[in-house]
This record gives structure tokens, C-alpha cells and sequence, in this order.
DNA sequence: ACAATGATCAAGTTTTAACTTGACTATTTC
DNA sequence: GAAATAGTCAAGTTAAAACTTGATCATTGT
């Protein structure tokens, strides 16, 4: 529902158990208890965690009966892609001044 | 150094001043006062900030005379492009299970 | 019908991250 | 060599995440 800044998606994605429940979700689809299971916490805190996670739309959920089944989505990670694709290019047009000032070559 | 796992990045650009310490930096490299000028807040928390930044290898220091200047650097970004392409690619292998699903055409 | 399952809500606690203060060091500049 | 500038350190406070507990609700299986 609310916009998915990157804001969102970094922070969603700063919390390791959030990137696990992603890193399972990416190869399928998992209910709440499912998706709950590996981990020594309540299902109250992985539902919070969902729902963080579909703030920054990386997850959507559906609700057939009393199931909720989670699965990946695009836009969360589009919007990291491009965030970092834009700075890349940004870069790209600084090289020479940064050059200048450290001469050291893991530079940016 | 600390090794600059996916965690560390994402942890760091989770904060909104962090997030904007990258944008500046991304135009020219800036010494940590000329870094904090903008952000009402002291310069201790800036230099915290800072480290922050140098832990995620996102941005690199060096102090020359009593001025440290900062500029970004490539590894961070890398490690983030490495890990949202790895999802990518084993997000390709599935889409045919998650349709069966979720009939959502934003599925990731 | 009733028990078990899957999930959700409101309201608290605990843990972690962000930020502050005050003192201190090292370099410049006057 | 004194004063201003640039940054750092240790230790504390404040604010924000993460997580808990104890209900409650709707759906499904017996």
C-alpha cells in the first residue's frame, strides 16, 4: 500500500531474519507457519516481519481461507536495482575528481 | 577489516543520513565537516555514521594533516548488485511453481 | 458441535541503534 | 607558542526496532 521508497526496501532488507524469510522465499511460495517455522520467535514477530516486508514490496501475500501464502515480488527489487544503477552512472561522471584527491584504487 | 557482507551494506543503508552521506559522496569526495555541514547533529555522530559506512565498504577514508576525506568506493555496491543478481537468477528457475500460487502478475 | 489449526490484534517489554556531552589529541595558522 | 581548526574517544542518554504475551477470530477437520 505505501510507496515503496528505498528507504523501505533497505531497511526491510538490514534485518537478517527478513532476509532469510526472503532467501527461502525465493525459491517457493510459503504460508505464515511455514515461512515461521525455522525460527525461535512468535508467529506475531514473523507476521511483523511480513509486513514489513510487504511494505517494501519484496513479498505479497493472499489469503485463501485461513492460509496466507507469501511469495517474492518484483517491484521491491526493482527499486533497489534501480537505486543502484543510478548511482553507478552518477559515478561514472566523477571518476577524474576523485582521482585527484585519494590515489588510491578501490575509489568509487 | 571487517568483512563486508550483504548484511553489513544493507544495514548501512538502511539510515536515511547514511543513505544521503552516499549521494553527496557520489558527486565529490568531502572531508567529514564538510560531510556533516548539512545534518543537524554532532560531528561525533557523523564520524559514527562514517564508520558505518567504511565497515559496509561503501565509502573509503583518508587523513591527510588533520582533514580525513571520504569518498566511495566500489566493493559495497558490488556485494549489493552480487546478491540482488543471485536472486534474480534463482528467482528465474521458479516462476512456473509461484504461478501456480498466486495468479498475481506481480509475482516475483 | 467442538476441537485443532492458521493467523491476527493490542499492548507491553527488551534489545539495539542513533545521538549527545565533555574531555582530549594532532595539525595548522597567526 | 598560543589559538583556532579538524577530528576522535569513552561513556552515557534517548529513541526506535524487535520481540513477547494473552487474548480473539475465522476456517477446517472429526
Amino acid at each position: 500500500m505505501t510507496e515503496p521508497t528505498a528507504a523501505r526496501v533497505f531497511q526491510a532488507l538490514a534485518d537478517s531474519t527478513r532476509r532469510d524469510m526472503v532467501e527461502r522465499l525465493t525459491d517457493h511460495a510459503l504460508s505464515v507457519s511455514a515461512l515461521a517455522a525455522p525460527y525461535d520467535m512468535s508467529l506475531t514477530a514473523v507476521g511483523q516481519h511480513l509486513a514489513i516486508l510487504e511494505a517494501a514490496e519484496l513479498v505479497v501475500t493472499q489469503k485463501t481461507g485461513r492460509v496466507r501464502t507469501c511469495a517474492l515480488t518484483r517491484s521491491g527489487f526493482d527499486i533497489l536495482e534501480g537505486w543502484l544503477k543510478a548511482r553507478r552512472s552518477r559515478w561514472e561522471q566523477h571518476l577524474d575528481r576523485l582521482g585527484e584527491i585519494l590515489d588510491d584504487d578501490h575509489t568509487f
